[in-house]
DNA sequence: GGTCTGTGTCATACC
DNA sequence: GAGGTATGACACAGA
């Protein structure tokens, strides 16, 4: 309740500072004043008295220099919060109030009722001359505001001396006159040089107690906070107000000052070493009971440089040499480190910062006239931080955080809404009837608090040796709902939870956010083809948009393309795929249209399905000019080239389509795509035998036979083409079908007739999967006046198209081989072997066919490995930004868990101060914290341990007493 | 003319 | 061992 008190009069004074500047009515303000910084736990006896009381401490500031109030104020608040030693400052400072303290706890311990002069008496000495000689600059004032000094004077004068006297009687230590001295300057003479008097003032306490301050190792935290105590006027040291405060005269309390300095120094000395945030806000005694957490407070999971060090590590273990961040730089990832790692964290932060501060200054500025307030924010830092107490709460400002340890959350809150409360109160400075608080027209006032305390300190007096708790603070007020720290975690979880709701929508963390969502389109955009069609450019902005930024900068124009064109042939190696098919699968499949052979579906299908390959549709879409052109078609070169692509997308196809890229796509994006659903319907046969099967089938079959096996999606196409071309054209007729037909439905079968070579190659396409021994002589004469047109086509283009021939081709065509090199290439073993066996080769011409074997081999398999290096190198990026939004993750809730450690340290500091200032020994006294500690054994009992013992398990081997406390007393 | 990219080719290893 | 495949390395052409 003093600590209460305290902080009352902390309010208080600063209250009536800015009211004494404001020109305003003490008096008419004291209602308002009460209701709003909710002195209820003040009440003693009842509300009038502190009504009193506010009136005489807020007639104090009016002593001062009104000239001197703005500066003075700020000098205040500068004190108050810019030293990190600012509590003691503040006590010394206050030591006036203090000496209203302890007035009020004398009379209040006395039983005597409460009266305005004893206050009175504390601040001054001679309060002759405080009334009689009000401030010269008070005249400034308007005569039409109250002279509340005079009113002071008049009223109060006698009832200072009456009081002074039955203070003396009742044995209350007077003040110093030092102390006294000290403030009457101030108060008398009002002159300029009253902030350096109070500097003054403060230097003086500051010698006094300087020897306690230098024992101080973490002076911000109140040790007193908590603890009802007075100040004793003559040594300046505080005296516990306890029951054997008397009884134990000096001795008691310089005990209680080291116990109470060492409430940090135990705190310092205990696990939760450095948790000396005397947050008040969080002084839930119910949370405090439930709660003895030192196992997880020193638990190192959170604290664990392991955790750390592989949070902070971008190498994510990864081996050594291995440059992470180069290598996402070559995949475009590398930059969203700088732009989702920190600045997601702080936009985080900033942005709850904003939206504090906003917030503040709202409330602060919600009237233009609080021009003090608005200095006050603008002049002093201090103050500004000041103002944007809700900061406090938030975790990622250390300076936020320490500026919490010295700044108690009630005060902080009160600061705020003090300024709120001016803010409203200005808008009606002269309005008789103040006592209902403008900003706070639902707050009860002193009945409800006063009752609520009342009702806990009864409670928690019912143990005489504990000391009130420091928790209990907040039961009176509302700041317990805004400052405390379990708020703050709250908050913070608020904050995480807001920031994870929002992940997808969120401005300034939807950079780090949205990653995740994008991940999952883009992991799972596979799983529908309709997505993965029109969602390309969707894909693209989500990806430009967050974390894939740079990657897809560095990749989609390169591997995503590939990729989406992938997925888009992929898409349309369906029947409806047709027309989005372009190059080569387009001509062929309009071709096969156009040329009303409408038994190609299948062939078309298989086209297109070949075709789907993103690496060798990229290609034969880049073939596409060079195929066009009928030049390079027009040789055998042409239709080596074409059955080498579409060979090679077949194969890649029916190969790694199953094997590869599903078996390679370690993301799994592509575990669910549509090729991947195509190509698991395969069966897993062996290529080679599936392709063999194909060509054998439809040699079988016969020219009528392939469209079943066509229309099989399935089915290979590395011979389906030659036979569905076979087919397409003239069932049964080797010349008169795809070669000579007038549509010709393939464009090299259609440039084919035009030269020998290609003849004989596409001739022989037809003929020798017919006939098996048809001369590539004779499709240009068997091609027949079909084939004409076509053939003044390809003979305009024949010297073009001899520019495009490959050296194998070329080779070819010099040692009139009479195969061609697609056949070459792509037919299997032993329809080659078979098919060389029918020509009297020479060494030379084997030779060449076999090495145009080879390298046609070759050529497609350094294809295929090209490709899939691309889609590994995209995995991998893939898996790297998976990775790091996994890290990112992880750091969002390392960083919640640091909260939430912190926050539960402080409620543990607590309880331990509580706890330990608690405990007496058999004379009642408290057991000095230098020499003991609290300390909770294997079996849950919380020892009290003597600090020279380090064995916490035996602690009754020392000399000192240490003392099992049962758990359900002091586990609380 | 240098650089980058795509492609083909070779050599080699592996199956 | 042959054939096919995979892959690194190199060369070349084109942008």
């Amino acid at each position: 309740m003093l600590c209460i008190k305290k902080l009352y009069h902390e309010e208080l004074f600063q209250l009536a500072l800015l009211l004494s500047l404001l020109r305003l009515d003490p008096e008419s303000y004291l209602g308002l004043d009460i209701q709003t910084i909710g002195v209820g736990s003040l009440d003693l006896n009842n509300g009038s008295r502190w009504h009193t009381d506010v009136h005489t401490i807020v007639h104090r500031p009016m002593f001062v220099h009104p000239k001197n109030l703005d500066s003075m104020l700020l000098n205040y608040e500068r004190d108050l919060f810019e030293d990190l030693n600012s509590l003691g400052r503040y006590n010394r400072i206050n030591s006036g109030l203090n000496d209203i303290h302890a007035y009020l706890l004398n009379v209040e311990e006395s039983g005597r009722d409460f009266d305005i002069a004893g206050p009175s008496i504390s601040l001054s000495t001679d309060p002759t001359r405080n009334m009689t000689s009000p401030d010269p600059s008070n005249s400034s004032q308007s005569p039409d505001e109250p002279t509340n000094t005079a009113e002071l004077t008049q009223e109060d004068m006698d009832l200072i001396e009456v009081l002074w006297k039955q203070d003396v009687d009742l044995g209350f230590t007077l003040v110093e006159p030092t102390t006294a001295a000290k403030k009457a300057p101030t108060v008398e003479k009002g002159s300029d040089d009253e902030i350096e008097k109070l500097k003054a003032l403060e230097a003086i306490n500051g010698s006094n107690e300087k020897k306690d301050t230098k024992e101080y190792e973490e002076p911000q935290d109140d040790p007193w906070a908590g603890l009802p105590y007075t100040v004793d006027l003559e040594t300046g040291e505080y005296i516990l107000n306890s029951g054997s405060r008397r009884e134990n005269g000096n001795n008691g309390v310089e005990e209680d000052d080291h116990l109470l300095r060492d409430a940090s120094l135990g705190l310092d000395n205990h696990p939760l070493a450095g948790l000396t945030d005397d947050s008040l806000g969080l002084t839930d005694t119910l949370e405090l009971e439930n709660d003895f957490p030192s196992d997880l407070l020193g638990g190192g999971l959170l604290g664990s440089t392991n955790v750390e060090g592989l949070l902070n590590n971008d190498s994510l273990d990864l081996p050594d040499g291995f440059n992470l961040e180069e290598a996402l730089q070559l995949v475009g990832l590398d930059e969203a480190q700088s732009e989702e790692t920190k600045p997601e964290v702080k936009k985080e932060k900033d942005s709850i910062e904003e939206s504090t501060s906003a917030k503040d200054e709202s409330g602060i500025t919600s009237s233009s006239s609080v021009e003090v307030a608005k200095s006050f924010r603008c002049e002093d830092p201090k103050s500004s931080d000041m103002i944007h107490t809700p900061q406090f709460h938030h975790p990622h400002h250390p300076h936020h955080r320490s500026f919490q340890g010295r700044m108690p959350f009630m005060r902080a809150m009160s600061m705020e809404q003090r300024w709120q409360d001016l803010a409203s109160l200005l808008s009606l400075p002269g309005a008789p009837d103040h006592f209902a608080h403008p900003a706070h027209p639902g707050y009860p006032g002193h009945g409800i608090s006063h009752s609520h305390y009342e009702a806990q300190r009864n409670v928690l007096l019912h143990n005489a040796t504990l000391a009130p708790p420091v928790g209990d603070l907040n039961s009176t007020s509302p700041y317990h709902n805004v400052g405390g720290s379990s708020n703050l975690g709250s908050a913070v979880a608020t904050s995480m939870n807001l920031t994870n709701s929002s992940e997808p929508m969120g401005a300034e963390s939807g950079a780090a956010y949205k990653s995740e969502p994008a991940d999952m389109m883009y992991y799972h955009t596979p799983t529908s083809d309709s997505i993965n069609q029109t969602t390309d450019g969707f894909l693209s902005s989500l990806l430009n948009d967050e974390d894939l930024h740079l990657m897809d900068m560095a990749m989609n124009d390169g591997m995503y393309t590939m990729r989406m064109l992938d997925n888009g042939n992929n898409n349309t190696s369906g029947p409806t795929g047709a027309a989005a098919l372009s190059g080569v699968q387009t001509a062929g499949g309009t071709t096969s249209s156009a040329t009303g052979v409408t038994t190609l579906p299948g062939v078309t299908d298989e086209r297109m399905d070949a075709s789907s390959d993103s690496a060798v549709s990229s290609m034969g879409s880049e073939r596409v000019p060079s195929l066009s052109d009928g030049e390079w078609m027009e040789t055998g070169s042409n239709s080596s080239h074409t059955q080498a692509d579409s060979h090679y997308t077949m194969d890649y196809a029916s190969k790694y389509r199953m094997s590869y890229d599903c078996s390679y796509s370690v993301s799994g994006r592509n575990a669910g795509s549509p090729r991947c659903q195509t190509e698991r319907t395969m069966p897993p046969v062996a290529q080679k035998k599936h392709q063999m099967f194909a060509k054998r089938y439809f040699q079988e079959q016969g020219t009528g036979s392939p469209l079943g096996a066509t229309a099989h999606p399935t089915t290979p196409m590395k011979y389906d083409y030659d036979s569905h071309t076979v087919g397409a054209g003239a069932p049964g007729n080797a010349y008169s079908g795809p070669i000579e037909g007038a549509a010709g439905p393939q464009p090299e079968i259609k440039y084919s007739c035009s030269v020998d070579f290609t003849r004989h190659q596409s001739g022989r396409s037809a003929v020798e999967h017919v006939h098996h021994n048809h001369t590539y002589h004779m499709p240009a004469e068997s091609s027949g006046s079909l084939q004409r047109p076509v053939s003044r086509d390809k003979k305009v283009r024949k010297s073009e198209s001899e520019e495009h021939l490959t050296r194998d081709e070329k080779r070819a065509r010099a040692l009139n081989v009479p195969i061609p090199v697609n056949d070459i290439i792509n037919l299997p073993m032993d329809e080659f072997n078979e098919r060389l066996s029918k020509y009297d080769l020479s060494e030379a011409q084997l030779s060449l066919i076999r090495d145009i074997r080879r390298r046609g081999k070759n050529k497609v398999a350094a294809q295929n490995c090209r490709k899939r290096k691309l889609d590994q190198i995209i995995s991998l990026a893939d898996e790297v930004k998976e990775m790091r939004d996994r890290k990112m993750r992880l750091i969002r809730e390392r960083e919640f868990m640091l909260i939430e450690r912190q926050r539960v340290k402080d409620k543990f500091s607590q309880l331990y101060r509580h706890v330990f200032q608690s405990l007496r020994d058999p004379d009642g006294n408290q057991y000095h914290p230098y020499e003991y500690s609290l300390q909770q054994s294997a079996d849950g009992n919380v020892l009290l341990v003597p600090r020279n013992q380090t064995n916490p398990h035996h602690p009754r081997s020392t000399a000192m007493e240490p003392k099992t406390k049962p758990d359900p007393e002091h586990k609380e």
